[in-house]
RNA sequence: GCGCCCGUAGCUCAGCAGGAUAGAGCAGCGGUUUCCUAAACCGCAGGCCGCCCGUUCGAGUCGGGCCGGGCGCACCA
């Protein structure tokens, strides 16, 4: 709401700046001044022309305070300080601006071009832990923030189904505990927990006899080889799992648009295909001799215009340097480091990255080069599709597959072109065919290949992956090779939203049974080791908190009511609790401050929202009409209303909230949702000091128009608060 | 060695496209419930913004150098 404003506003200073001074400004951002008294925008724009011009910034500010009093919107603009200008809005416009604009709840334009964000990408081999759902969090909120500012936004969770961690957890059922596909898919119960168990103990049994490490790598060979009893065995766990933490994240409101499987990237060769146009484009280079004899490596340091890597170092004057790291998955156990590389090992810097090993294999970053170029449409394959799941609002999650029935590109023609893609390759063979013995209906209008009704994936203007900070250096790679194959600007659209780990307090550690040392301030959490906090653990341990709370509260609660409020306080609280920090901090994750709904948490933001509600309830109860009211507002006289002591504490929140949308917009930019968390915080807090004060009460109000006037203060905190809720993820219960 | 992140109140963190007396929460102390009641509110106390130098009219915010902590720099993912 303050954004058009803000617009019009630097559009006057900019022409009061042209013609009083003939100077031209560029990029200018409004303030906020410290107290309310000293106006409700500040300008530093006459600092900056003091220094351009060499003239005084006050006789500047007395000038363009001159020019924009006259401006719409303005009811006088001051000069303060040693040169700002600071304006004071007409608050009847404004506030009846933005009443209007949020009873019409009128999103912003939508922005052209798909957005794909990768997060969650768990590995699918175990229970989903604390730092997985602060990956899911960070990532489903950024595609909230990014939807409500008009992007369109595809969802997508990476499955490694043929990794080193899934092959562990093999190795785990076939020699550890004898079980082959049968007995496996006989276990019952939680079988992410089950799997948890066993790969802390794999890890054991490599640790034993490290000669293991072979069956290590045979499995590993026969999941990548297929057909076998071990892939199938390997299949039957990743779904498994990846069931378990689709259900994991239900919970907690995270839903995906498609599931990337690695298993198909691999199987439709994306990474051969890849392969040849990295090697046409010369980006790739066999090396003949030295440590890298036999490999085909990507150079990092010629490959492309260094600041469309992101290169720290680089100072762009562009864009805010935020964005200063590649990506890469989400790493959960500590690098096996120690073994065969010692400690104070020559380390010299390289220059090169290994693509293709010596034995012709691809190492991870090469495939994820290839799922990069897919994701922004510069490689000319892709995926069968087919549905997954659908959710209960009837969203489709589909997944990609590489089975018949599901013809890849290549086969079918295509009738949605890729930006500048040619079709060079040979069409990869198919079977076509039936889908459950139902012919398969004719491409629908989204799509030209794969189960009918399969929306476009990939094709992306810009790609945010969610990935923890530790896989910087790979996705810098990864960004190499997309710059070296589709040039600076694919690379500058691929973004690494980069995240800090989360780590366990001491406290939290020994209660989960670990022996933590006096001196340490922290402990890691270790997959291998089987140490962390389980997701469904958390959120199990957060409803039974909150259900003992509503229980104190209010025991006559019927045990439906009882339960949505319990599970909408314990998603509030975890949500919050991991978007609050800023993603480059780490998290020392502490069971009882997790736990907490008190101070500044999910719960205290609901709060506030059911307070609100509450008013509007028991103004129903007695006869009012707050709809009505709110929408009576408009023709109050609301110059009079936003004046005095109610009217300054009315303004002020008023303002507050209609901040919401510049918020949203510098999360996007600056990638950081803790802004919005922060920022619902803050609108949430000055409602509560507001309704605190019983000089405010609406029900008890002095006056019908006072009554009027209240009401739409609300009202227009309700819709705000509904719409910053709804971006953090945070569901609202009817009663606290 | 090179690179990245972090270092702000006792604790956990905001603030960082430079700007007006540095803000929250927790913990501590003291208040506020016949009220749209408290998962709340008000007050008190608590800060060489790691250190030094520089740029600037102005630095917690930018640059350089230190110090301390974490992470990365595989033919692992």
């Amino acid at each position: 709401m303050l954004l058009p404003l803000q617009a019009r506003l630097a559009e006057a200073v900019r022409s009061a700046a042209r013609s009083a001074f003939g100077a031209e400004l560029g990029e200018l951002s409004f303030q906020y001044p410290p107290r309310l008294e000293l106006g409700d925008l500040a300008l530093t724009a006459p600092f900056d022309l003091a220094r351009a011009l060499r003239q005084n910034p006050r006789e500047i500010a007395a000038r363009l305070a001159g020019e924009l009093s006259r401006a719409s919107g303005v009811r006088r603009a001051e000069v303060a300080g040693g040169g700002y200008v600071n304006l004071f809005l007409d608050r009847a416009a404004f506030a009846r601006e933005l009443h209007a604009s949020l009873r019409a709840a009128a999103g912003p334009p939508r922005v052209p071009g798909r957005v794909i964000v990768e997060h969650t990408s768990i590995n699918p081999n175990k229970a989903a832990h604390i730092g997985h759902l602060r990956n899911a969090a960070l990532g489903d909120t950024f595609v909230r923030v990014l939807r409500h500012r008009g992007r369109e936004v595809g969802v997508q969770n990476y499955i490694d189904d043929t990794g080193i961690q899934v092959a562990d957890v093999v190795v785990g059922f076939l020699h550890m505990d004898k079980k082959g596909l049968a007995e496996v898919e006989r276990i019952e119960g939680r079988f992410d927990d089950y799997c948890w168990d066993l790969y802390a103990r794999v890890g054991d049994f490599y640790a034993e006899d490290p000669s293991r490490r072979g069956l290590q790598a045979e499995t590993l060979h026969a999941i990548e080889a297929g057909g076998n009893e071990t892939a199938r065995l390997a299949a039957h766990v990743a779904a498994r799992i990846v069931e378990r933490h689709l259900d994991t994240m239900e919970r907690l409101g995270i839903r995906y648009d498609l599931l990337a499987r690695e298993s198909d990237i691999l199987r439709l060769h994306f990474w051969e295909r890849a392969f040849e146009l990295l090697k046409q484009a010369g980006a790739l280079r066999l090396e003949t001799e030295g440590k890298n004899a036999g490999c085909w490596v990507l150079s990092m340091e010629d490959s492309i215009d260094s600041s469309a890597l992101g290169a720290p170092a680089e100072a762009t004057s562009a864009p805010p340097a935020r964005d200063s790291h590649p990506r890469g998955r989400n790493l959960e156990d500590e690098s096996p480091r120690g073994r065969g590389s010692p400690a104070g090992e020559a380390r010299r810097i390289d220059e090169d990255k290994v693509i293709v090993r010596s034995n012709g294999t691809v190492t991870y970053t090469g495939k994820d080069i290839a799922y990069q170029l897919w994701k922004l449409g510069r490689l000319d394959r892709d995926f069968r599709y087919r549905r997954h799941r659908v959710y209960p609002d009837g969203h489709v999650l589909w997944t990609t597959t590489s089975e018949a029935g599901f013809p890849p590109l290549g086969a079918a023609k295509r009738t949605r072109t890729m930006s500048g893609g040619e079709f060079t390759s040979p069409p990869l063979k198919t079977r076509g065919g039936v889908l459950g013995g139902a012919p398969l209906a004719p491409p629908s209008s989204m799509t030209d290949d794969g189960e009918p009704g399969a929306p476009v994936f990939g094709h992306a203007r810009a790609v945010y992956n969610v990935i923890d900070v530790g896989q910087s250096y790979p996705q810098r790679v990864v960004k190499a090779g997309v710059a070296a194959l589709a040039g600076p600007d694919a690379a500058t659209a691929s973004h690494h939203l980069a995240y800090e780990k989360v780590v366990l307090s001491p406290a939290t550690a020994r209660a989960l049974g670990y022996a933590v040392g006096a001196d340490e301030a922290a402990v890691k959490v270790s997959g291998r080791k089987g140490l962390g906090v389980k997701a469904n653990d958390l959120v199990d341990a957060l409803l039974a908190k909150a259900r003992s709370e509503i229980d104190a509260r209010d025991p006559e609660r019927d045990a439906p009511a009882r339960e949505r409020a319990a599970s909408a306080i314990a998603v509030g609280a975890l949500r919050y609790f991991l978007l609050k920090y800023g993603r480059t901090k780490i998290i020392t994750f502490d069971m009882e401050e997790a736990l907490s709904f008190t101070g500044e948490t999910g719960p205290y933001v609901q709060n506030g929202v059911v307070r609100a509600r509450n008013i509007f309830a028991k103004m129903e109860a007695e006869g009012h009409r707050p709809e009505e009211l709110a929408g009576r507002a408009a023709g109050l006289d609301l110059g009079t209303m936003l004046e005095g002591e109610e009217g300054d504490e009315a303004w002020s929140l008023l303002l507050l909230m209609a901040r919401s949308d510049e918020v949203a917009e510098q999360a996007v930019k600056a990638e950081e949702v803790s802004l919005v968390a922060k920022h619902a915080f803050a609108v949430a807090q000055a409602f509560h000091a507001y309704y605190q004060n019983p000089r405010y009460s609406v029900l008890h109000a002095e006056s019908e128009d006072r009554r009027a006037f209240r009401t739409m203060l609300v009202d227009a905190f309700l819709r705000q608060m509904d719409v910053l809720t709804s971006l953090l993820g945070i569901p609202v219960p009817e009663k606290m």
